[in-house]
DNA sequence: TTCATTTATTCACAAATGTGAATGTCTCGG
DNA sequence: CCGAGACATTCACATTTGTGAATAAATGAA
């Protein structure tokens, strides 16, 4: 429930939580939909209220997925909608999707009008920082079995919603080698 | 010189320039010096006007670089500032260097006084976010080789200004194998 | 259900990167 | 200028990951 996440993430009063939260679209989307497509400008912030999402960049023809979400988390193109610069990645469904969208326009006028409101967008910019500067870390300086056992550790669905594939692309290997780690004990 | 920069590009009046430069205070650094120091918390930003600079995590008595900047560049620690929490990662000089230093709330109340203003924030923003998603896309999806090309276009004065273990560091590879691709044509 | 398609596993071998040690080179303070 | 310590290179060998192919298992549409 959008409601009850921003009152108890952000410990805002129920009056503004009612108002603010008049400005988000519930949206639904089925398996296989695109929360956002490559090519296009994000302008939108959302709250994740089910399902499963994917962020991912094509090359060459090849899937390079960067990103996972599931219920709780936001969604957003933090490039593309800072830039205002069309997005790379796509932001696509695993799964039907039940997604609370917030226009940025309406983010922006919402931060004015409501001083905790700004509390939301900092919310996101830390996320996506910090999880991006985390995988590089990641990355960096462990080896694939390593980043499988962590990531196991911080996304525990992730084997029973998302394609095995997808997250060997997200650990930077291949699905074989992710079925050979997986193999070892 | 500080006042070039925010013209050229922030697009500011002549006079917002010169006020906003005002709150910058002028440091040197010795070659070795911190700009910060893990277990602070960090609170200001930077232009850094003249040196080389890295960022690392110790863990396990291991030096884990994860950035590098030199003139031009802006520093801080958007993690620890965002969160107001201790930094788990140092910044540090590779060479003697003069930064210009703006405090948090210094930022703060300047964005508030000059609309112009909040662009500095944005702009680091996206610097910090875009490079470490860069960096981890890079480390996912291209082999160590790769990685070092890349690296020498983007910075191509790396090479003469960093220790070479803290480039290999930094690509995620150990310094024999950055010789070894070196060696290699 | 059935069957076609997609996804996952396994294997043998290749390629990339790590490891530890030996050696060479550079740098900077005395 | 010298020499010690830090840094870089090279090598042989170990380990990790990639590759391509064969097979098995799971999935989803009719």
């Amino acid at each position: 429930m959008l409601e009850t996440y921003l009152q108890d993430h952000f410990k805002l009063s129920k009056e503004d939580v009612d108002q603010i939260a008049q400005f988000f679209i519930r949206t639904e989307l089925k398996k296989g939909g695109y929360f956002l497509q490559a090519g296009q400008v994000c302008r939108k912030v959302a709250y994740l209220e089910k399902g499963a999402i994917f962020y991912y960049e094509e090359i060459e023809g090849e899937v390079k997925v960067c990103d996972f979400a599931f219920e709780g988390d936001w969604l957003t193109q933090y490039k593309s909608m800072l830039g205002k610069i069309p997005s790379l990645l796509s932001i696509r469904t695993l799964e039907d999707s039940i997604v609370y969208e917030l226009a940025l326009e309406k983010m922006e006028a919402l931060i004015k009008a409501i001083p905790g409101a700004g509390i939301i967008r900092s919310t996101l910019a830390e996320k996506y920082f910090t999880e991006s500067a985390d995988r590089a870390a990641s990355l960096a300086n462990l080896k694939a079995e390593e980043r499988y056992h962590k990531l196991l550790e911080e996304k525990p669905q992730i084997m029973n919603r998302v394609p095995q594939y997808y997250v060997a692309s997200y650990l930077g290997i291949k699905p074989q080698s992710l079925s050979r780690i997986r193999a070892a004990r």
